[in-house]
DNA sequence: CTCGGTTTGTTCTCACGTTCACAAACTCCT
DNA sequence: AGGAGTTTGTGAACGTGAGAACAAACCGAG
């Protein structure tokens, strides 16, 4: 079968590259309002924090955007960046859990410049649903489905607890959603075919303790020896 | 074998591997409150939500902490996980920028519980510097210097708008800090021998994005194809 | 003590990601 | 038009990580 493979964009992305491309993208959303019509790749890989052979290679798997001898134009990479990762027009989120870090997520501007719209913040907490949060009501958890339904919402937040996570998670992939961002610090269970990312302020910070203390105990590092900077 | 391999923790674990030592440390540490007193890499590896081979190979680069047809002590390599990352005693910590996102680390109560501490809030803003958060002060930002001598900070949080996020980064290098976690939306610059790490939620959102639109076009995937699930 | 059942630790193989290095392709100057 | 100078796109080498598979080691029963 899959007589057509071609179908439009039918190259697979390595992942490692899909993870960097948002990074090109706000480089040169950067390089772009900053003025600069033209760049090369070694102009934007530092801009981007990356080595330029990486992210020739990188921007390979999208096609041939670059004039040899020349550079790239930011204004078009950066749109065919866009659409690439499908963000030329918004994706409607909802989060769910409206504590603090809920707050934080609600009022945070990047959302709008960078191709999402929060529609609807949800909370299992009735003494919350009087608040308004970033100019949008806060609703019971409930509404979920119909929410999702009516808005045709494919991704999903979740800032709440631990324990109540994967209860979220369940009543968001059984409303539609098959993309998950979850900030609780909880391993979460999903079916095939949903997409689960996780942001662990405890992880993160236990991965610096490591080198760290790495660092305190070798405290004299042989000169000879290089460290890697900027794990991502 | 193992004729003592020199000084003392001298084996360098992979960074993959260490990237998931918490992640076994936090399921470790559900398994032990859940009273289980031992548990095999399976189960393990399930709580983790990994491969138990996988687990096994990672467990493998501390040393031998298993019993080969029993399987683990869950307190014996809790401690032992948690030794190798440094998180056996508490790690001071500051946190620069008190916004909306700052308010919600400050509060986090996951710092304490994971061998992290507090020591400060700083922020440049003066009129923030009235108000108390979690129980601590905000204290102006110039005061950084004398509390990362006073308290031997080493790990910095940064969660202040983009644009001050290298200064801010650059003072905290000045200071003596060597390990960033950096919530800004910005490439940060720093010298050799310091280490960042960056938490960025429009990077996060735009993966699933890149992957939720795949999803869409495609959206008949051949029934034979398996997806891949909680990319980390 | 021996044997069967269980589970770890490790080896081997393959896939993925990074980096180097260079031919191809373009611009500009003469 | 031709040649010098740039910069991209990519093939190939190298390093790291994942997973399967299995020998080594342990427990308990008889």
């Amino acid at each position: 079968m899959t007589a057509r493979t071609s179908a439009e964009t039918a190259r697979d992305i390595p992942e490692a590259t899909v993870a960097r491309l948002p990074v090109y993208l706000r480089a040169l959303t950067g390089l772009s309002e900053a003025g600069t019509r033209t760049c090369s790749s070694e102009d934007l890989a530092t801009a981007a924090g990356v080595n330029s052979a990486k992210l020739r290679k990188d921007l390979s798997y999208l096609g041939s955007y670059g004039t040899r001898g020349v550079g790239y134009d930011v204004e078009y990479l950066r749109y065919q960046i866009a659409r690439e990762i499908g963000v030329t027009q918004d994706w409607p989120v909802v989060i769910v859990g409206i504590g603090n870090l809920g707050h934080a997520l609600a009022n945070f501007s990047g959302f709008r410049s960078r191709g999402f719209r929060v529609v609807a913040l949800l909370d299992a907490d009735p003494s919350r649903h009087a608040e308004q949060v970033a100019g949008i009501d806060v609703r019971p958890f409930d509404d979920l489905d119909a929410i999702v339904r009516e808005h045709a919402v494919a991704i999903g937040v979740i800032s709440t607890p631990a324990h109540a996570a994967q209860d979220v998670a369940d009543a968001m992939v059984a409303a539609g959603i098959r993309s998950i961002l979850n900030f609780a610090p909880t391993v979460l269970a999903v079916p095939e075919g949903v997409d689960v990312r996780k942001v662990d302020l405890s992880i993160e910070l236990q991965i610096l303790a490591y080198h760290e203390s790495r660092k305190a105990l070798g405290d004299q590092p042989e000169p000879g020896r290089q460290e890697q900077e900027v794990r991502s």
